[in-house]
DNA sequence: TCTGGGGTCCTAGGACCC
DNA sequence: TCTGGGGTCCTAGGACCC
């Protein structure tokens, strides 16, 4: 029986490229892109990596020694990156008939049943695919388990195998041993240097510790990374994503926001957000939080509150929970505090067809939930309708200055060859 | 002036029950 | 003076992921 093989497809510098693909100009060139409000750089070509740029730099910080050096800016452009994911997911789906999306820019694939040596020509031959349909490079690691394939991925880009593919035979641990702690799944800033300290460095460290002791110290987890190191499978592919448990929609503000009447404005625009996102998975909530806060970054105190309301039943009524929803802020607002970020989230989801009827709670109407459908088609590809309360949809804080167009959701910014 | 946003899982400890 | 033991559920906080 020959052995059971994942790969991992990782999408490199997937913002980055997905800006590359409509901006060929940027090929070859320092790019990053910015989070919301061009706060900071979330992700960074192999140019800007190059440059020591940091995932996580604030553009502030780093906008004179962006300039002086030629780095290409994109502010984050989520539509366009969704919709280039799931171009890409689609491609990867013609690999293996079982697959997990585990994010918006990887996916683990089910090569059960791919002999060895068949292995690297099968995950070369994906990659060419997925490039030639999408225009998205790709790398791609192969072990015995997601851990394993997590260490190929990271390997082939590392060592730059020149194909992006890198496989990892079973037993073979020669690969473990250049790759710091700190890079395998699930150790992270707080285990790492607990791990150092007990002369675990590397990856082959972890994997020739003793398992009990790794259970002791590091519980159930740390006992999981030991295992998925030694080709013991430890996580399955999940084929069917899980129904989620919450569902935040939070910013943070350019313009730091002092008054109740603002602050409410973009809480209703949050929970509009929200429940639209909600609504598109078909899912109603039971419980709202409502939370506030101040600069983490400033000097002095740091403020943050938060507030549970709970729903007599479930709901998917914007409505219904804005009205809820602004009342609790009112509870938890102080005067006098200078709030940065604000949000909500929703959280005891049910699919909206289970929610279960109860004699002393109204569940939402009919025309209610008609309206919310009206409202999310006519919204489905750019906000034109938004509840007065919430005033214009920039309030909530989003400010780029160097986005690119909608170029796959929009008609009227669809490119244009000549 | 300016520092992202959205998730999951695990554990410890308290409340409560019998 | 002495003051069980075990189970479950919930929550807060920590840690991780992208």
């Amino acid at each position: 029986m020959s052995k059971r093989y994942f790969a991992l497809v990782d999408c490199n510098s997937f913002f980055v490229s997905c800006e590359r693909v409509f901006q060929p100009k940027l090929q070859g060139k320092p790019v990053v892109v910015l989070s919301n409000n061009d706060g900071c750089v979330i992700a960074r070509s192999k140019e800007a990596k190059r440059l020591g740029i940091p995932m996580g730099a604030p553009y502030f910080k780093w906008e004179a020694f962006m300039k002086a050096e030629g780095v290409s800016v994109c502010s984050s452009n989520y539509r366009l990156y969704g919709e280039m994911s799931a171009r890409v997911m689609e491609v990867l789906r013609g690999f293996s008939p079982r697959m997990e999306i585990y994010s918006i820019d990887e996916a683990f694939l089910d090569f059960d049943g791919i002999a060895e040596e068949q292995l690297e020509t099968l995950a070369v031959r994906l990659r060419e695919t997925v490039f030639k349909n999408t225009g998205i490079p790709v790398s791609v690691g192969i072990g015995v388990t997601k851990t394993l394939a997590k260490v190929a991925n990271y390997q082939a880009k590392k060592l730059d195998t020149g194909n992006g593919v890198l496989v990892i035979p079973a037993g073979n641990r020669a690969m473990l041993e250049g790759v710091g702690v700190d890079e395998v799944w699930g150790v992270g800033r707080q285990l790492t240097p607990r791990l150092n300290r007990i002369g675990i460095k590397t990856a082959l460290d972890l994997a020739m510790a003793d398992p009990e002791m790794i259970k002791k110290k590091f519980t159930i987890t740390g006992l999981m990374m030991w295992q998925e190191l030694n080709g013991v499978v430890a996580y399955g592919i999940e084929q069917f994503p899980a129904s989620p448990k919450s569902l935040v929609c939070s910013r943070s503000f350019r313009k730091a926001v002092v008054s109740l009447p603002e602050l409410s404005a973009a809480m209703s625009s949050f929970i509009e957000k929200g429940m639209e996102r909600l609504r598109k998975k078909g899912m109603a909530a039971r419980y709202l939080t409502v939370f506030i806060a101040t600069n983490r970054f400033d000097k002095g105190k740091f403020i943050s509150r938060n507030i549970v309301v709970k729903l007599p039943i479930e709901s998917s009524d914007t409505l219904k929970f804005v009205n809820i929803g602004i009342s609790a802020l009112e509870e938890i607002f102080e005067e006098g505090c200078v709030y940065k970020r604000a949000g909500v989230m929703f959280t005891g989801l049910v699919p909206m067809n289970e929610v279960v009827p109860d004699l002393f709670a109204k569940q939402d109407s009919e025309e209610r939930l008609r309206l919310m459908q009206v409202i999310d088609s006519l919204n489905a590809n750019r906000t034109v309708l938004y509840l007065a309360q919430s005033g214009k949809p920039e309030v909530a804080g989003s400010d780029r200055e160097f986005t690119s167009p909608n170029y796959l959701t929009k008609w009227d910014e669809i490119p244009v060859v000549n």
